[in-house]
Formats: structure tokens, sequence, C-alpha cells
RNA sequence: CGGGGUGUAGCACAGUCCGGUUAGCGCGCCACGUUCGGGACGUGGAGGUCGGAAGUUCGAAUCUUCUCACCCCGACCA
């Protein structure tokens, strides 16, 4: 069969050639035929709409509107902040030219070489240099602030090596760009939305996160503290699914953007950014994921219940989905999103299992035997059981039912990442786990970039996080022996 | 950008070493029929500049040179 699922236990070598095969034959996306760009296909993208719808209204709930600024940045903007041009210099596209014309050898096209742009513009790899830019005319007072923006856009960065929704040239997202008055109240935001995105990534997507503050060396070009949410996929590595930074002053310098402020002084404004991409996607598949395909929340699912009619002749299946419909229209009275597949040249065995591949949380099957009995067949996806259930009252059980498998999903993932979260208390101990077991490592560190950067090339883990709520806890460094006040949270990482 | 690998039908591949009819298999696709409570089967059919360019040869998917693209492993990153 050709949708069929390559069988793989997650932790096996090739879980990256599993996730890709997932990927395409869910009907997800593909990748196109430009160099490390993906094609979203309308299955993929009606799950990143509710993604997106869902994001959009937490951020208006927490007082944000959305804008939107232009895609190229001239090449001047981005060197202005030190360490952000640092950061992105290396993965930028470059317009150079703004014309073509035809080849005089007479094939194609050819760059015309009198349409040299004078200042080359880059294609945005992140917003802050432009955006900066534009509040620069907005802010004159403290009167003018906050300002809370959010845009939703597509950037590129060029990677050397790309995979599907995890790692792409081009990919979608939000980016959050706030100007404040006072530094309390920049740190203030940068905290309040990545608890956003944590409530974001913990109720509708089901995937449990771990909060915290990225390392000095693993922060943000440009920030002066990034908070992370920090996610465990199933073979044991784990994925930063969310940033939110506090800027500090660092592009009100760079771009010169003052204000008046109460007391009549001229100050810098205080800044946050924030963001989270299609990266979530990949994180949503690799989360709940099993050998039968893809396992959706219901919140999340594009189609939350199948239909699947069995039946002999024509006749009969016209019976069974004028029976459907009418269970269909009980279920949208719920808000619940219906499918129902009558499609002759599939058989329903071949339905089941698209179905699944696709992730579709709950499926009903009606046959001629259901049909006289009242009753119909109810398939879960999450736990990949099956139930005979009375026709009557089959809507308010399902809608409590797609509570139940949303909630269902989230405690199947976190008690795997909870079991996978490993104290460790030496260095071989550390070596050890990470080889064995792979997954989240809580170990001392004496806060020093050295050490860290001696464990990443030793073992490829680097610290994830420095967890919000870890304890203080006195300890001492699992390299250098020097003491620690807590422990921070080591992973291998995409 | 280093190290490996692969380009042949929508997909996955065989054929290439050792040149020789009209380039082949499976899946998918189209038509008809039989089926139908977990990925059906039969019969017939359509679909190819063998990644591209140049060369060697009576003759190239196959040999030579150049080139492009993609995949995997590194370094880099949401």
């Amino acid at each position: 069969m050709a949708k069929e699922l390559k069988e793989l236990t997650p932790r096996e070598e090739s879980y990256s050639q599993w996730y890709n095969d997932l990927v395409v034959k869910a009907g997800l996306a593909e990748n196109s035929a430009v160099r490390g760009c993906m094609v979203i296909k309308p299955y993929g993208y009606a799950i990143w709409e509710k993604m997106r719808d869902a994001l959009d209204a937490m951020f208006k709930e927490t007082g944000h509107v959305n804008a939107y600024f232009p895609l190229f940045i001239p090449k001047s903007f981005l060197s202005k902040e030190a360490a952000h041009v640092e950061g992105f210099a290396k993965e930028c596209a470059v317009v150079t030219h703004y014309r073509l014309k035809n080849d005089p050898q007479g094939k194609g096209v050819v760059v015309d070489p009198e349409a040299k742009l004078e200042e080359e513009l880059i294609v945005r790899p992140t917003s802050e240099t432009i955006i900066w830019n534009t509040y620069k005319n907005w802010i004159q007072s403290y009167r003018d602030l906050p300002i809370l923006c959010n845009q939703w856009a597509n950037v590129v960065r060029w990677e050397m090596r790309t995979r599907l929704f995890l790692r792409t040239a081009e990919f979608l997202w939000q980016e959050g760009h706030t100007a404040h008055a006072t530094r309390q109240e920049a740190i203030e935001e940068a905290e309040r939305m990545i608890q956003v995105y944590a409530r974001f990534a913990q109720e509708w997507m089901s995937v449990p996160v771990i909060i915290g503050h990225k390392s000095e060396s693993e922060r943000f070009a440009g920030a002066d503290d990034t908070l992370t949410i920090e996610a465990l996929m199933q073979d044991g590595k784990a994925l930063q699914s969310g940033t939110s930074h506090f800027l500090g002053q660092n592009f009100a310098k760079a771009f010169d953007v003052q204000f008046t402020n109460k007391e009549g002084q001229l100050d810098y404004v205080w800044a946050t950014s924030w963001g989270v991409s299609t990266r979530l996607m990949g994180a949503l598949i690799m989360a709940h994921s099993d050998n039968n395909g893809l396992v959706l929340p219901p919140k999340l699912a594009p189609i939350q219940v199948v239909m699947v009619p069995i039946y002999k002749g024509l006749d009969e299946l016209a019976q069974i989905v004028a029976r459907m419909e009418e269970i269909a229209a009980e279920l949208k009275a719920l808000g619940v999103s219906v499918k129902i597949d009558d499609r002759d040249h599939v058989r329903s065995g071949f339905k089941f299992a698209e179905y699944e591949l696709k992730g579709v949380p709950v499926r009903l099957a009606i046959g001629p035997r259901d049909l006289a009995g009242g009753t119909v067949e109810l398939a879960r996806r999450d736990t990949l059981t099956k139930a005979i259930v009375p026709q009557a009252g089959i809507a308010a059980h399902i809608r409590a039912l797609l509570d139940e498998v949303q909630q269902n999903i989230f405690q199947k993932a976190l008690d795997y990442r909870q079991g996978m979260i490993t104290r460790v208390d030496s260095y071989d101990q550390f070596k050890q786990v990470l080889e064995e077991k792979g997954g989240f490592l809580l170990a001392h560190w004496d806060g020093t970039p050295e050490t860290e950067e001696q464990i990443k090339n030793e073992t490829k883990a680097t610290i994830r996080c420095i967890p919000v709520d870890a304890p203080d806890e006195a300890g001492s460094c699992i390299i250098s022996g020097k003491p620690s006040a807590r422990r921070v949270l080591f992973a291998k990482s995409y």
C-alpha cells in the first residue's frame, strides 16, 4: 500500500526519516522545487490556521493588535545592533537587483546588470530592525506607550540543512514587538507572553512544556534575556517551541528611539519581542504520533469526527448517509466539525487507515446492523479503541469525549515527559543517561559559557533553559565542581 | 561549506560494472465487472526529452567531461 507508514519505534536512528515520511503521507507538507522551502498542503495549513486563530485570540485578550511591516529590510538597518547582525548575517537572503532582461545569447532571462540596487535589501530573517526604525516615528512621549503590536508574516533564514516544519528556509510565524516606558513593564510583558505560549502549547496542542531562561550563549541575538518553552519529542530530543525576549534598550539605542517621560526627561524605550512559528507543527507531530500516523488533539483537528458508512449497494449507502447527516447536524450544533466520507471507490477499511494516518480524533462507522439496532461504532484515535454505542445522545457523548481525548493526549505526553527528566550528579552519569535514555537532564552548572561549551562539544547536549520554577538547591557543577545554586535543564535538541 | 550517496512514469525502484530490438516491475491513475463490518480482486488501458549540456560510437539510460538538483552525516540555527 502506498499510504502505509514505515513501522518504527520512535527512538530508532531513522526517526527523522519516519517523521518526514509521516508529514508527507499525512498530507501536511512536502519539499518544494525551491531549495529548503516547503509547500504546506491544505490539510497541514488547516491545522496551522487553527493554531493561528487560537493564538491570535490570546494576543488580543492580552491587549495586542496586529500590524504589518515590510518584507525587505535595507542592509544598513541590520548592522545597527551589533549582536543582532552577528546572529543573523550568516543566513540572510539578499536582493541585489530589481530587473531581469532577455539573455543577449538567447537563453531565457538574465539579471540586468544595469538594475543593481544602490543599497541591497535583506529579506527579513526577523523584523526587529525595520520595526524599530518605524517605531522611532511613532514614539515621542510616554503617552505613546506602550505599543503592543504583533504581525503574522513569513521570514527567511538561509539554513544549511532543512527539515519539514522544524527548520525551513522560509517559514510562517508571528512576531510580537512591544515598546514600553519602563524596564519593569517590558520584563513583565516578556514573561506574560511566554506564559501565553505555554498555555497554548498545553491547552491547545496537548504538549507539555518547560518554561525557563536561556543561558547567555543561547540567547536571542540582541536580547538581554530570552525566555523559552521547551518541549520533549518522542525520540528523547528537545524542541525549542517558542521564545519571548526582553530586549532592554538595545534596539531603542540602535535606532535612537527616545521619549519624554512623565518627569519631562528623555529616555530610551524598553522593548520585547516574541514569536512562535510553523515549527509548532513539528512539535505537534512529533509529540503525539504513533505508527498509525498522526494523533491530533481535538482542538486543533481540522476534522474532529469522521463518519464512514459500511454498506452494500448504493441504496444502502444513501440510507446510511441520510442517518449520518442527521447525526452530523447535531454535532455541528455543538460546534464539532464533521466529515461524512461517502466515497464509493474506496473501501471502508482503507478509509479507516487513511483517517488514522491523518489523526482524526473520533471515527464513527455505521453499517446495516447499526441502522437496524440504533447503534454506531465509535473509535478513538488516541487509544485506538472501538465501542458500540447507541445513536441516541451520541452528539453530546462525542462532545464530552473530544474534551476527554484532548486531556488524555496531554496526560500521555506529560507522563512520558516526566519519565524522561533525570536528575544527574556527575558528568559520567550525565553522559550515560544521555546516551542510554535521552530526554531532559537536570544538573548543576557553574554558570560559565566555557563549561556549557565543553559539554556541548563533548556530548552534543545544550542547556535548554534555566527553568523558572527551579528550586534553590546548593550543589556543585558536574564539570568544574564549582558551586551552583540550582539545577539547569540539558538535552540534545533539534 | 566539508564527507558520503542518489537522479529512469505521479510515487518507490530494477536495468548502468560488461553500449545493441519498441526501456521494465510494483503501487497509484483511467474504463468495465465482481466485491464491500479494517488498507479488495479480475480484465483492459493511458502515462517516459532515462536530471541537463557537450563528446566518443554505426548505435548511449549504460562510456568520458562538465553542470544542475535532491537526500544523508557534520558545522550553523525558530
